[in-house]
DNA sequence: TCTGAGCATATTGTATGATTATATAGACGC
DNA sequence: GCGTCTATATAATCATACAATATGCTCAGA
């Protein structure tokens, strides 16, 4: 999930403001102190300073301008979409209904990829999503299930060919990740979506398109179900 | 669209350098000149070049290390969601295949955008949405249809209570803003799909989600037949 | 009193030079 | 041939100086 490299200085300043940010603690239209102290306060030069900004600032979080300082921008500015929006958003104890949201995202897209790939996608790719399924059955331990999952959603998200939607992989899933393993622990089987996954894969391969995509409805609603413990949504959700 | 600020030195930069890599003209696994010798090549200092250089980065753009200097990456690391990346594409002359894939975009997530806002908005989300379609109503040439147009649909988006949807408002929908003009073009009269509107926001109001979604569908279909001419998918596309 | 031009000032923006960390490749010994 | 060590090129970080730019205040003039 980590996309901002923390390797480097600049990267730990970026992230720990992006936190401090995203998680409240920075509120939009507070006024950051200014680049001197703030680089004084967190022990980096003003340089490693203002290239973290300058990221923040691209990802739609802060606002700086000469003589006023520079402002917490208001929350919908943000780049809502950007990975490390996401993940510090996550880090910060997300609230059910973010989580909610990322569902609600997911069950509008995944099942449209899954048609779209099943029309458009060729052999290497329907190749990839075939492994990612085997590795799914093969797998002996949630861990190993749970990698195997994102393979395979991310595997029929770039079989669509349309790398707007395979990068909503990067972002929604991804950060959807460890909810997966909380579904599939709940369940007691951590294999227990195993056919849907099959229905799907097979739709694909036989390139019915709305096979695959009332199997992949399926799923992803019976994994929320899971999640949630009780709710269930009607299918047009 | 802008979103990077190009008021300052280092926006200029990050914009040339961005709109080089995403047009193809810097290709990937390409090796980008030293810092030194690049800033001398644009004129800048090698501090404006390198803020530049910290945001390309985080967008995905490129890959910067010791030694072996500054790579562009693979496209598959590309944020393709940033609304720089799509601008910047768009920029670039997008070939008929890329529109066709942010129009596939759109034909997955605004319908259901449209049954969400049926069940979720508020009284003045609703009224945005009232007050973008009266402008469309009220119109009188292509480019104030055009402003509403978008008005509308952001309007609808903002109303899903769903920040990750609204912001594909901001990557999408923007990046296909002249598109819409040039659907209302071809057609003669730019009020053509007014109807069309009338239907969603109508059925948003009387809280029906179903209906809010298949005149949203049906809108988009036949303004993807309006651009290309001819083509004409089936409603499940 | 109100108005507007212009000046003072605080803050970000840009530039430059020096130093440090890091990854690559080549040399060297084994 | 193979690993280790060293040289070196490059980005990373730092420190400092100066420029550009909004903001708000002062003060002249109506």
């Amino acid at each position: 999930m980590r996309v901002t490299n923390a390797r480097n200085l600049h990267g730990h300043v970026t992230q720990e403001l992006g936190v401090r940010i995203v998680s409240g603690q920075l509120r939009p239209g507070e006024i950051l102190p200014r680049e001197e102290t703030l680089a004084e306060q967190m022990a980096v030069s003003r340089t490693a300073l203002r290239e973290a900004m300058r990221v923040l600032s691209a990802k739609g979080l802060v606002e700086a301008r000469p003589k006023v300082g520079t402002r917490v921008r208001d929350e919908r500015y943000w780049h809502q979409l950007d990975a490390d929006v996401l993940a510090w958003r996550c880090a910060s104890m997300p609230p059910a209904d973010f989580v909610e949201k990322l569902v609600q995202m997911r069950e509008i897209f995944e099942p449209a990829a899954a048609a779209l790939a099943a029309r458009r996608c060729d052999a290497s790719q329907l190749k990839e999503i075939e492994l990612a399924y085997l590795a799914m059955e093969a797998s002996r331990n949630s861990d190993e299930w749970a990698v195997a999952d994102l393979q395979f959603h991310e595997a029929v998200l770039i079989a669509t060919n349309n790398e707007l939607m395979s990068s909503l992989f990067s972002v929604v899933e991804t950060a959807l990740g460890s909810f997966f393993v909380q579904s599939a622990r709940k369940s007691g089987d951590f294999k227990y979506s195993l056919p849907y996954h099959r229905q799907v894969f097979d739709a694909i391969r036989r390139k019915q398109p709305e096979v695959a995509r009332r199997a992949m409805q399926q799923m992803i609603v019976d994994a929320r179900a899971n999640m949630t413990g009780k709710r269930r949504t009607r299918k047009s959700a």
